[in-house]
DNA sequence: CCGTATCCACAACGATACTG
DNA sequence: CAGTATCGTTGTGGATACGG
């Protein structure tokens, strides 16, 4: 693969419009990526994502902030019947669209940092399949990072 | 979804033995992100990750190190004919790896952060089809949050 | 249950200068 | 080309205490 080659034939590259980067701003943080996990996983609450993901309330009110001002998660007040008001932070389509990403990661780690494999998997919900992330080309084939080059749009 | 359901079923959650945590330890910095895009887009020279990652020399090294350190990528010696011995970074295996999550993010970044897409896209060599990362069930269906549980494993 | 307020430690990063 | 050295600033996050 000469993937080199193609990006130098893509002139100039200017690191601000990268997408990746732009994402970094946004979700860029351990416990950003940490909480986002936890949201897909279903958590609503403060206090759960507080105490699963292990940090401190200072760190998750502002991680949790940031993630509502930035359109990915919303917070929401809620009441169960005969209960007082609370608040809940769940995902939107915009952060619900960043599953992908983080299934992608999880699978990296369970494969290449755990020793037997991650702790938990998703599947689907009915057929109990097992889901996976990966590469195709609009045709539907799998393809990996050779074969492949970049282009302008 | 009744994602929190099932993730309350499966009992006391271990944050230290979740994959993303451990992968966020390696590569959970804005920096390692971008010198990784840089990676899989063909870079292998330190002096373009400084200039296309749009970092100083000292951050580079650092990062680097780290990740060679981590088995993401490998540091060779390399000479070309006539030329001097210089050193190249090359993806491994396991950094290879990280390609479907790079790609997941870049794409969310393209659709949700870019006025008008991203910058660039991946092409099949040969048949320029445009290549995707999507979440699929082994039987090959694509599948969304809805519709999925946890399961331990 | 859902946070805020402070203080502190350290990690991450940029700027600049310098070396083989 | 491929780094190292030093400095200063900001970001990130832990600990603790407190309030609606």
């Amino acid at each position: 693969m000469r993937r080199e080659g193609a990006l130098a034939d893509l002139g100039s590259w200017q690191p601000t419009r990268c997408s990746l980067a732009l994402a970094m701003d946004v979700i860029g943080t351990k416990s950003a990526f940490l909480l986002l996990r936890e949201a897909i996983y279903g958590t609503t609450r403060f206090d759960d994502f507080v105490r699963r993901v292990g940090i401190t309330e200072a760190v998750a009110a502002g991680r949790l902030k940031e993630l509502v001002e930035a359109g990915i998660l919303a917070k929401q007040p809620y009441r169960e019947p005969g209960q007082r008001t609370r608040s809940e932070y769940v995902l939107t389509e915009k952060g619900e669209a960043l599953f992908p990403a983080m299934l992608a990661l999880i699978q990296w780690g369970d494969e290449y940092l755990q020793p037997d494999g991650g702790p938990v998997e998703f599947v689907a919900d009915e057929t109990e399949a097992e889901v996976r992330v990966d590469v195709r080309t609009d045709q539907g084939d799998r393809v990996g990072l050779d074969g492949l080059r970049l282009r302008r749009r």
